[in-house]
This record gives structure tokens, sequence and C-alpha cells, in this order.
DNA sequence: GACAGATTTGGACGTTCGTCCTAGGTTCGC
DNA sequence: GCGAACCTAGGACGAACGTCCAAATCTGTC
């Protein structure tokens, strides 16, 4: 902690407090506070509160992609590395309930503002999208592979926006438990998983799709 | 239009600017160019800008109330109404591409505030959770009435949270109709609709339950 | 037409915000 | 141990905010 430098300081501090007070709501002040700096010294690293947060989207978006990363080596079939997606909402229960999804509120909050880095905000959910999309490419599903990876995201989504309404974490492991029975049912009737090989004539998959 | 009073009016303009903008964001100054009344009227309708925000969630739970309350009356059984329900993400669609879900934002951003109106706004998913439930139970899915009422609301989040940020309507359609078989599946194998009686000995309906 | 109550106006007030500047301190190569 | 580059402190600045008020205007009644 002591050897970071001020600047990821800032940035892991405005990380936090953009995910748990929203971003318009946190303050140049409220950062300050945590780092135990000047408010005059943001100047010096950021020019304004959007470098800030452009910083911070940055950040998650190198996050995300090394656990996607870790992921696609930990897993050992394509089943397996969705159900690590779909066990985030598990590992990280107690902050979703209380503060929501970060992504999801994110991309919300600055949304509603007409913020002009939406665009790199949506990067975290179409880095998701991409990867949860080739691992249903990878179970044969190719045809409707984009269709399923929404499918799984949206319905993270609504579980963290309820859990935290609700403030209810028994409603996260119910859905969770249902989204993993989904992805089995999905999975009735395919094909092996291929290692590696790409094209070995499987039929289409689109002769029966679950998808809802 | 013109003989609202001012108050209606001012709470309808807040309701839409909160709706779009979000509550924080929107100030005085928003709402009075929109009702072409200067910023200092607002004292004599509202003390403080909680009490619009309070005055704003009031008519949306009226709204709602009074659309729940046509739905159950239009739909000729429960699983037209439950339709009724996941159609409003069609009906709405265009807005929800552009804003996303109106109590589900709502909710997310007072939660981020700390705001002391949560639980009032919670109200608004209560009374669909409330309304989805009965609905589920008369279908005989007494058991986990609940919890389908949950699954669904939830689902209905995350598609307007990631048709929002993706500007997609056309996930809106597809999410809709894998919505619907979800509820047709749903009933497989259930009772027929009781139309008033209550306790009829049906058997447990936890024998199969499709509810991801 | 005068009066009373309801409604509206425009601006003052104090606070907080993001931004910006300057002066002072620290670090490190030479 | 000196100078340059890097970093920080503290506060000034104008703008915007929510709040609040005194005066002006409108409305209906007698």
């Amino acid at each position: 902690m002591a050897d970071k430098t001020t600047r990821d300081q800032i940035v892991e501090a405005a990380d936090r407090l953009f995910y748990r007070q929203g971003y318009e709501h946190t303050s140049f002040s409220d950062v300050a506070d945590v780092v135990r700096i000047s408010r005059g010294n943001f100047y010096y690293h950021f020019k304004t509160k959007d470098e800030i947060l452009d910083a911070v989207i940055e950040a998650r978006l190198a996050g995300t992609r090394k656990m996607l990363e870790r992921w696609e080596l930990e897993g050992k079939d394509p089943v397996d590395r969705i159900r690590s997606f779909i066990h985030i909402l598990i590992a990280n229960r107690a902050d979703i309930k209380r503060y929501g999804c970060p992504v999801g509120t994110l991309c919300s909050e600055l949304a509603k503002l007409g913020h002009a880095s939406q665009g790199e905000a949506n990067e975290l959910f179409t880095l998701f999208r991409t990867w949860l999309r080739r691992q249903f490419t990878l179970l044969g599903r190719d045809a409707d592979a984009d269709e399923l990876a929404m499918h799984l995201l949206a319905r993270s989504q609504g579980v963290a926006t309820l859990a935290n309404a609700f403030r209810d974490e028994a409603f996260i492991r119910q859905e969770v438990e249902q989204m993993c029975a989904w992805l089995e049912s999905c999975m009735e009737g395919a094909a092996r998983v291929p290692s590696r090989r790409k094209g070995d004539g499987r039929p289409k998959s689109s002769d029966r799709r679950p998808a809802g």
C-alpha cells in the first residue's frame, strides 16, 4: 500500500467510491479524504474529473481482462468457465447487495448523465459478452452464441439490481442455482466439447435451444 | 394541460426529468424551465427537493397501481396478465433503450445516494412483486410463487439494463419472446386455473418447476 | 373598487463543486 | 551540494446548487 504511486491510490480510491456512491455524487474532497492528499494535488495527476473516471474504467477493464484470462486457464471446459462467470454473483454477493453491479450501475449512471465515457464503460459489458460468446461457440452453439451470452448477462444484471433493492442475498443464491441449471439444460444433447479442433462437422445446433 | 395545477405540473416534469437525467443530476432550474415558472416558486409548493421526489414516487405508485388493476381486469387469465407485465418492455422499448427501467434506475441511484426515500422507491418493485406473486398463486404455484415473481422481475430488469447499455431494441423483443416461452413452460402440467376457489386440495406444485 | 388570501416572482444567501494557480517541499543526477 | 524535475499544499475563483424571503401580482368576494 505504501509503495503505490499517488496516482494509483487516487484511481483505486475513486474506483471504490464511484462504485459505492456513484460517479457524480463522489467529489474530489471525498477521494482526497481517503487518499490523504490535498484537493489541489489532483490537478497534477489529472486535469479533470472525467480523466479520473477514464482511468478508473481503464483499471476495471484491465482487471476484468485479467479475470477472464484466469477463468479461461482454470476452467477445464467452457461450461466450467461459464460457471465461473455465474459465480461472481456469489463471490461478490455482499457488495452486490449493498451497491449493485459495478458495471451495470456505472453504465446506467453515465447514460443518464449523457457522459462522454459511456462507450468506454460499456466496453466492460462487451468484454463479458464477447468472452461468454466464445465459450458458447466452443460448446457448439455457434448460431445463437451471442444470444445466449446476452441472456446470461441480462440475468446477472437483473439479479444484482433486485438483490440490491431488496437487500436480499438469498435471492442471489437462488438465481445462481437456476442459472447453472439453465446452463446444463443448454447443453443437453450437445456434442462433447471439442478440446481445440474447430469445425468438426457437428450437426447444426439450432435443433434444440433452451435459451430462456 | 392548461388546467392542471402548478403542483401537478411540477411533479409531472420532475418525474420525466428524474427518469431521463437522474434525480441528483436534475436541478430546480431544469424543472422550472420545463414548467415555465420561476425557481423561487418551488418553495411555495414543496419545502425541499426531497419532497418533490416523494411526490414523484407517490405519483408513480398511483400510476402503477392503476395499471396493475387494469391488467387484472383485462387479462382473461393469470397467464394472460403476466404476459401484460412482460410486454411493458415492448410497449416502452424506446424509452427503455434510452433511459433504462424507470424503477430500477431510480432505486439504484437512491441506494448509492443513501437517500431516505429508498424504501418508498422500492415499494414500486414490491407492487409488481406482489401482483406477480398473486398471479402465480392463482396458477397453482403457491409454493414458489414469490420465487417465480422475483425471477421474472429480475429478467425484466436485466433486459432493460442491457438494452439501455447497448442501445438495442431487438434484444428486448428477443428476450420478451423467451420470457413468454418460459411462462408457457412454467404452466406445463399445471392444474387448470381455479376461477376463485381457494385451497382445492391440489397436490403440491413443487414436483416440477422450471423457474430458470 | 377595496380587501384578503392564494400564488408567483426575482433575487439574496451560504455552501459545495470542479478547476486552476502559485509557492514550497522533496528527490535525484551530476 | 547544487540545480532541475517531480510532487504537494493550500487556497482563490466563478459557477451552480438548494434554500429562503420580501415584494409583486393575481383571484375571487363583498
